[in-house]
DNA sequence: CGAACAATTGATCCTCATCAAACCTTGTGG
DNA sequence: CCACAAGGTTTGATGAGGATCAATTGTTCG
């Protein structure tokens, strides 16, 4: 089915905007369809287009000289991502952004964000608060980075992910992106190897039962425990 | 002497505000002073104002309830910080303000700013160029202290301090805050153990020539290539 | 069924935090 | 002017947490 101006209502930032401007931004912007694993744009691109992901899972990564992959965030849909260029035109992404899913966005040209937030203050008021919450998310991911071990980060990222998109089932709660250890290990700053072993740590401890490219949360409340530091090393067990 | 309106043009936020806001600012707003050590405000306060600094420095910090102290920024004159109030009216600060030298800042009431952005949208795009270059930055951060060693975003930070703040002597580039070792640790994300050890190496390699409470780069381009990793580790040496 | 890929597990090593102790400044009061 | 205190800094010894590499074991798909 095509793309109705009414279902950008569930973009948040178009949430206020006049129904002529919704229609106006469809009719400029390109549907787009990419394949899973598919980039949409490469960190150093000129930010020409931003948008929104109407289906599917995108990721948003950075990536090293030295080959190292770090994951900043996954996007869902509905969610704005790359409007580096409307803030500021002419700017370039600092991420790339690839997708996890076989997925469709809508590509806006950032020029006609920009013009439009020129003379809308609340579309842009509301683009600001959205990246003040990822502000405030990504300086305590740094903070964790910082101050955590790895084994409270990798909970937390699973905290957030069922948050997120988690799924309640009879066992727990189900994440079902399709994320493999080394997925994770981006996400929580660590390597597949490592969250390889803590799962299996946290399985005996009836924490979790993870699957191939899947977890189940089937406690909680331990999880929440581990990722505050109170179920630290568990010395002596069995 | 008293504040001019003038002054605050070399606010980037202000500066093209009409003279008139800008004088309606001014007359709304509170000037401040405050001590070495103070604190401005602290995470979780609703963020009632939102704040230029005058004179002086401030630093942006987030703690742990274990005790760890991150630093997340440093703010400079003419910076505008803790503007999250202004964003999203009754939200809270998401770091605490510490004054590292005595200091003087304006307050400006955050309801003051969400209102004047909501009718100045450049006033609202200006606030966000800032954010999002902070974010840029944040970012950064982030994936150094994953993917790096502590060597490396020691030399980082050292680079942005000199950028930022450096003065250039006969010897090479001075900065000239009062860091301790304790403070470059928060930047780094390390110790200030493996500060002081780190100094002690780099002084026998000729890169820097620390000082109490100060450093200078005599060594600019070798900073820059251990920053890099390139000069990683001196297996042997001399 | 075999190929390709994902996940596990073990052995090893290295970086860095931690703790303890000594050392060096800067300022204060006798 | 010296003595002493207090805070910043250095250095050493030690250990733990994870990364790295290699080898093995599932799992999915053509």
């Amino acid at each position: 089915m095509p793309l109705q101006a009414s279902d950008l209502r569930r973009v948040r930032i178009f949430q206020e905007v006049s129904e002529e401007d919704l229609h106006y931004f469809l009719s400029r912007s390109i549907l787009r369809a990419v394949e899973e694993g598919e980039f949409l744009f490469f960190q150093g691109d000129v930010a020409e287009f931003c948008y929104v992901l109407i289906s599917g899972k995108v990721k948003l990564v950075q990536s090293t000289p030295t080959g190292h992959v770090v994951n900043l965030r996954v996007i869902h849909a509905w969610q704005v991502f790359g409007a580096i260029g409307a803030i500021k035109p002419g700017s370039v992404y600092p991420v790339s952004a690839q997708a996890i899913l076989p997925s469709t966005v809508l590509a806006i040209r950032s020029t006609l964000l920009n013009e439009a937030m020129k003379t809308r203050p609340f579309l842009c008021l509301a683009l600001m608060q959205q990246i003040a919450g990822y502000v405030h998310e990504i300086q305590e991911r740094y903070r964790e980075s910082v101050t955590e071990r790895v084994e409270q980060r990798i909970a937390r990222i699973l905290l957030r992910l069922a948050q997120q998109t988690g799924v309640k089932t009879g066992a727990g709660v189900l994440i079902e992106l399709p994320f493999s250890r080394q997925d994770l290990a981006e996400m929580a700053g660590t390597t597949l190897f490592t969250i390889s072993r803590t799962f299996s740590r946290w399985e005996k401890q009836g924490l979790v039962v993870s699957g191939r490219k899947q977890v189940i949360l089937t406690n909680l409340h331990g999880i929440v425990q581990v990722a505050e530091g109170i179920l630290g090393e568990p010395d002596e067990e069995q």
